[in-house]
DNA sequence: TCATAATCGAGACGGTACGTCCCGTCTTCCT
DNA sequence: AGGAAGACGGGACGTACCGTCTCGATTATGA
């Protein structure tokens, strides 16, 4: 009755391992074996918690990135979309990040994962932003949502993933400027 | 005129066994050793071709890909871009099409391959039908063509990779004329 | 007299729980927790009292063979070593026996326990077995009894552990025929 | 048409590191791991032509045993016989041959290789040598050589297996008069 | 009567070796 | 002489147990 059962000590010394390994280690020559050694621990700890490699980085990933959202919506919405944006593109830049974001490409089960522990959580807050601002009058209310916020997240994806570059402030201005053209409510004079 | 004797019938042979073997493998589960037994070759005969899986996977899918695109530019930019995009994601939701983007995820040095020998090309076609519009009138000059092309394309890329949604006509539709109203001339009119 | 209270219920259990398995298993694919699982008993309380496998599978058999021995030396010579060597047949050829041999063939420690408490006892009781004839006038008394007793024994182990085979009554009336040519008196007449 | 297939060079190499490290490590902790990096050698090397580590060693006794018989018989049959129970002993009582016993002992089908491949030829050599002896009428005819043959090895496998003594010259001495007690011809003048 | 301790099951833990898989290189043998 | 076939050294995999070590739950006691 004393409530959640207990998270062993080992638990972060391992992902924090994975994390310091993929600083200077891609995640396809990322081994359970070095995790282990770095972390002082044997692989059957590993093996005990996380089905394969993949998870255990998602894990990584989601521990790296836990609680660091918190916006201000008071703001107009362009501007909270792009503080939105910066974290992402930092997050998403990090090893750890590019690491998550490969395998989260390749394995539809990760993919599920990330989705349901992080993107989604992501969605919904950037989709309550957006439905804020058409409330405030800020953009016109007709616009399909998801579509809209693919245009605003796809490319820094596209970027990273693809391009293999850094979307820097610059970008995500210009990102910004053309996708509100399109969705801004036109004359509020 | 029975075909060049460099490029060996066997490397086709080879290639045509990684796309086949794709069909139901995953990338990461894709051997070498497999491929060179199902294409009848020794395993050396692809090492003399190929530094790695990586590299042979590329090569299948631009041969894969290879004159698929033909467009006629005289149709409005709305509907060239659909066709565009249309192709675009159905050629990243075939197996071979989405082995690669996730080696083009993981590995940096694919990745610039991939851009040099595939993506510029695209790109560059998509800018010049952008600017056609442009000259033409449909859309407005004062853009940043690469920033509208990422809002187009981004989103596919997002969708198949990220989300593991293959974009159908209604989604492509939609994300046409969201970014269409951002950029073109309001009314000549 | 229902039993000393030291040496608690479980120690039995597991030295059952040990014969049992190795009834249906190789010694060197038993495991000690595969045992405690067997005894329901905590892999802690097997190591609390053996320092490992073989200790405890020495004990099992020394447990299973407690209390086999009684011999009626009032018969000829012969007929209480031909009862000994079936007794001694029965014992090794059981699985208990057979693991517990290939203990001692495998670690002299064992050996040296598997001695005093078990062999060194046969032995004598054989020796004074021996003795006895010499004295009754049934054997010559010059001989040299433990290469006699190692003639009588040697070959049933030999039998059971390289042979493989189980020593009949044939096979031990045949052998002990031809020891008894060798040492006992010849002309009785 | 050549005849045999070829027998790669490091099969020796693998069989002598493992006779080498035998010298100080006992079989149970004698791992594969262990002799291919002393051999210099990869795992699957290894694995590609011995089933386990028992079939190993066992090969290794083997190539360490060819060829060590070279007997003169027209010696009188005990000197013979105490040339082939010394030798003998020399053998078990090698790191190898007592590694190699220990396996017999525990493992079936490994007693039946042993003894197809070494125990069934000696044995055979060793029953001529008694037949002939027969014949030319030093030892009586009508004795069943088996479990004479056993009375005079079982006990040197007995004294090293479950003694852990080695028999020396007049350990074989002894057992030599005794056996030849009951089997010699008594007075032929 | 209850706290206080001793005992013990359950099983997590660091570790070692297993036997397998595949890598990328090297060798052999056949055509 | 060129290439398939596949042996080779290597290294990581994921598994099985080892022997040690907490951790509670269950008795068992004695204040």
């Amino acid at each position: 009755m004393t409530g959640k059962k207990k998270e062993p000590r080992s638990r972060n010394e391992i992902l924090n391992a994975a994390i310091e390994m993929l600083e200077f280690t891609s995640y396809s020559s990322l081994t359970i074996e070095a995790i282990a050694s770095q972390a002082g621990v044997g692989k059957t700890t590993i093996y005990r918690w996380w089905e394969n490699k993949a998870y255990l980085v998602l894990d990584a990933f989601l521990m790296a990135v836990d609680s660091k959202f918190e916006f201000n919506s008071n703001n107009p919405v362009q501007d909270t979309f792009k503080q939105h944006l910066e974290v992402l593109a930092r997050i998403l830049n990090s090893k750890i990040g590019k690491s998550t974001l490969s395998i989260v490409t390749e394995n539809e089960e990760i993919a599920k994962k990330f989705y349901t522990s992080y993107l989604s959580l992501r969605r919904s807050e950037a989709k309550q932003l957006l439905q804020a601002a058409m409330e405030k009058g800020e953009v016109q209310s007709i616009i399909n949502t998801d579509v809209v916020l693919d245009m605003l997240y796809g490319p820094i994806y596209f970027q990273i993933l693809i391009y293999k570059k850094v979307p820097d402030e610059d970008y995500i201005n210009e990102l910004l400027i053309q996708v509100m053209k399109g969705i801004s409510i036109p004359n509020q004079s």
